[in-house]
RNA sequence: GCCUCUGUAGCUCAGUCGGUAGAGCAGGGGACUGAAAAUCCCCGUGUCGAUGGUUCGAUUCCGUCCGGAGGCA
């Protein structure tokens, strides 16, 4: 516990405020921002991914933002590695790191220190166990799990998620152990880190909404059409073209959907993505939550946000 | 003014040969260990436009009225 790294982390649903919320605190506690978000970390994606302009960022240090081309893919793994040696070199550096990003399973995974063997991705197997997918069905594949791992088998017997299954063989038969060992092991060595959490949240959700599609339509403004246009026709890595924020207009480049329609579309998307945020940042017990439609000023809720960190630290 | 069609969930619409109703979308809840802005699971009561009549019983049939769309003069 002597040595646990100090650190601060601001999670919460897309459009919550975070970027604006973590440059404040890093102000006045001296830090530097690891963004822990899965597609800021892309080169030419700005508007889409509401990644902050440099005046926005008052000079603190932003990492693991905008270091990637679009055609390579990224993973947890990576992140976690990456992230962890951002922080070594903040410490290092007498300064307070800061986690900020809205990617929860980047979050938690490093936060909880997961460890990562290396090389267990197979493509080739993978690709091989979406075909058997594809032809006999997702209980085919569940009979191979069972085989091997019953435990896994029986947990994601009942969501039926292909992809989850699909990796959990794929695992196995690219280590020879199962992918209930490898969780199991990956949470051996105790974290390093010793986390204050801060979430934004907003107690009304509609209210939440309608900043979420103000934001779209800024981003209309604010030439996203121009970016789009960019960015889909480079040759998106798997993990890149899954940014919320292009795939959407591309009915409208392509004459099939009017403008309108795919804005709407995307403003859902976003709401949905919220959500599904949400839902993943509210199980954890340690996050202390700010609720942005209870403060008149943002800089009530900087303050707020300072006296947690003050408590914790 | 006359004729026809139409009024059912937040939206678009099914349906009930008379026993008070169900899909899609929107929305809500949940899961989550190498693609996570991904992937997946669960959730449908609403004066069936209003009002009279027929009926044991009407959202359903009939009359009237009020919305909406189209057609004819």
């Amino acid at each position: 516990m002597e040595d646990s790294i100090k650190i601060i982390s601001v999670v919460g649903p897309t459009a919550s405020g975070k970027t604006k919320l973590s440059v404040e605190l890093a102000k006045r506690f001296d830090g530097e921002i690891i963004s822990a978000d899965s597609m800021q970390i892309y080169q030419g994606m700005q508007i889409a991914t509401a990644k902050p302009k440099p005046d926005e960022m008052c000079g603190i240090p932003h990492h693991l933002m905008g270091f990637l081309p679009v055609t390579q893919t990224y993973s947890v793994a990576m992140f976690v590695r990456d992230a962890s040696a951002c922080i070594k070199d903040i410490s290092a550096r007498n300064k307070l790191p800061f986690l900020v990003g809205g990617t929860g399973l980047y979050v938690d995974s490093l936060l909880n220190n997961i460890n990562f063997s290396d090389e267990c991705r197979n493509e080739k197997i993978s690709d091989e166990l979406k075909e058997i997918y594809k032809n006999k069905g997702i209980d085919t594949l569940l009979e191979m799990l069972a085989e091997f791992d019953p435990e896994s088998a029986d947990r994601l017997r009942e969501q039926r998620n292909p992809k989850r299954i699909i990796r959990a063989v794929e695992f196995y038969k690219t280590t020879g152990i199962t992918i209930t060992e490898q969780n199991r092991k990956s949470k051996l060595v105790k974290s390093p880190y010793m986390p204050i959490k801060i979430g934004l949240n907003c107690y009304d959700r509609q209210k939440l909404y309608n900043r979420i599609n103000q934001r779209v339509d800024l981003m209309i403004e604010n030439g996203l059409l121009k970016e789009a246009e960019s960015v889909l026709c480079s040759d998106l890595s798997y993990t890149s073209v899954k940014a919320i924020g292009y795939k959407e207009l591309e009915p409208y480049f392509n004459g099939k959907k009017s403008l309108d329609e795919c804005i709407e579309n995307l403003k859902r998307q976003t709401r949905r993505y919220a959500k599904r945020q949400l839902t993943w940042f509210k199980r954890d017990a340690e996050i202390q939550w700010l609720y942005i439609d209870e403060y008149n000023s943002f800089s009530e809720l900087l303050n707020d946000a300072v006296s947690v960190i003050e408590r914790g630290l």
